[in-house]
RNA sequence: CGCGGAGUGGAGCAGCUGGUAGCUCGUCGGGCUCAUAACCCGAAGGUCGUUGGUUCAAGUCCAGCCUCCGCAA
């Protein structure tokens, strides 16, 4: 098939290389324009972008799909199906229909549940034991059309964003390969959503991720995992913000929670029902990531210590 | 020149107003113990990132450089 592909980050290269592999013809790669990063502000092209250079695929960086320009664009290159996976961008409505078989993109969550920006995280975050990538039709709403196919993927119970990304990363490129070939056959009946067991997965702001400690031990064990490794949970401890790498669900305490015990090694912190969840590895800002033992050899933690933003 | 923190024995930190370095952990040896990640005794181990400057004297002050990190993007 004449593919579009559209997408930006690292999670969408395994998705395009899988379609370049199986032989389909990749007319065009859509990408988000380069953007500085780091802390020198260097111009860096997203991932998609490397890949499809590396397979001489020319590549458009629009601002906006909305332009003219772009749509006349697309129409002349008049591609079979556009494969959307986390490009970052809304398509209109009229390039939606732009090709034949459609806009196909690929979801990192079972919808209904969990359209929108951040599926991955939100899943880990609300303790899902499963999700997966369903691959759906395109359609003006967000993440709201049709389903072509879906594939179904436990969460273990210490999986973290990142891993939880890596693999659906890979799974969603072979949905997308063997979902566009399905459809090329006509094998695919497309499903209606249900929306009313919809659920929205807003996109991750860094304050979101500032542990509440009031929460259930399961929960904030939830948060660490769902936020790492970006933007990554934190707290306040005596005026220090300190990332949470890892944690777990600890033994039951009567303190009031937010407290912070130094145990042998780990960083304890009661939490809102009694229990407590222990930190094993965390990095203060500033410094270098480190286990929480290393971080107790060099920073005492005082009886009746508190988590909090002025360590009360 | 976006803002800020940091480079000190294996690890994490302290070292304020300058006079050759200390804490916690670890390591090694010994002891206690049925036993131990617990406890007690002892030991090893540091060119204090780098270059230059000030000074009788610098980890400690000044300037430049290198590296790491947090925030912001």
């Amino acid at each position: 098939m004449k593919i579009v592909f559209m997408g930006t980050p690292d999670y969408a290269v395994k998705t395009l290389e899988a379609l370049i592999e199986k032989g389909h013809d990749i007319a065009a790669v859509f990408s988000q324009p380069d953007k500085p990063v780091g802390r020198k502000h260097i111009l860096t092209a997203p991932p998609v972008k490397v890949c499809a250079e590396s397979h001489n695929i020319r590549v458009f960086q629009p601002d906006t799909l909305k332009d003219e320009e772009m749509r006349l664009k697309l129409r002349e290159i008049a591609p079979d199906v556009i494969a959307v996976v986390a490009y970052g961008k809304i398509l209109p409505e009229d390039v939606l229909s732009i090709p034949k078989y459609g806009c196909v993109n690929g979801h990192a969550s079972l919808l209904p549940k969990y359209r929108g920006a951040s599926p991955i995280q939100w899943s880990i975050i609300c303790g899902e034991t499963e999700t997966g990538v369903t691959a759906m039709l395109m359609d003006k709403g967000m993440d709201t059309g049709d389903i072509l196919k879906t594939v179904k993927v436990k969460i273990g119970d210490e999986e973290t964003a990142d891993s939880l990304f890596e693999r659906l990363s890979e799974i969603t490129a072979r949905l997308m390969v063997d979902t566009l070939d399905a459809l090329e056959k006509g094998e695919i009946i497309p499903q209606k959503q249900d929306d009313s067991k919809a659920s929205y997965a807003p996109i991750i702001k860094k304050e979101m991720a500032l542990l509440d400690f009031t929460k259930t031990a399961e929960e904030v064990h939830n948060a660490v995992r769902g936020y790492y490794s970006k933007p990554c949970a934190y707290f306040f401890l005596n005026g220090k913000r300190i990332k949470v790498l890892s944690a777990r669900v600890a033994g039951k305490t009567k303190l009031k929670a937010g407290t912070v015990i130094a145990d042998t090694d780990a960083l304890v912190i009661a939490c809102g029902d009694g229990d407590t969840v222990a930190i094993t590895n965390l990095q203060p800002e500033g410094s270098k990531p480190m286990t929480a033992k290393q971080f107790l050899c060099g920073n005492s933690i005082k009886p009746g210590a508190f988590a909090g933003e002025n360590g009360e």
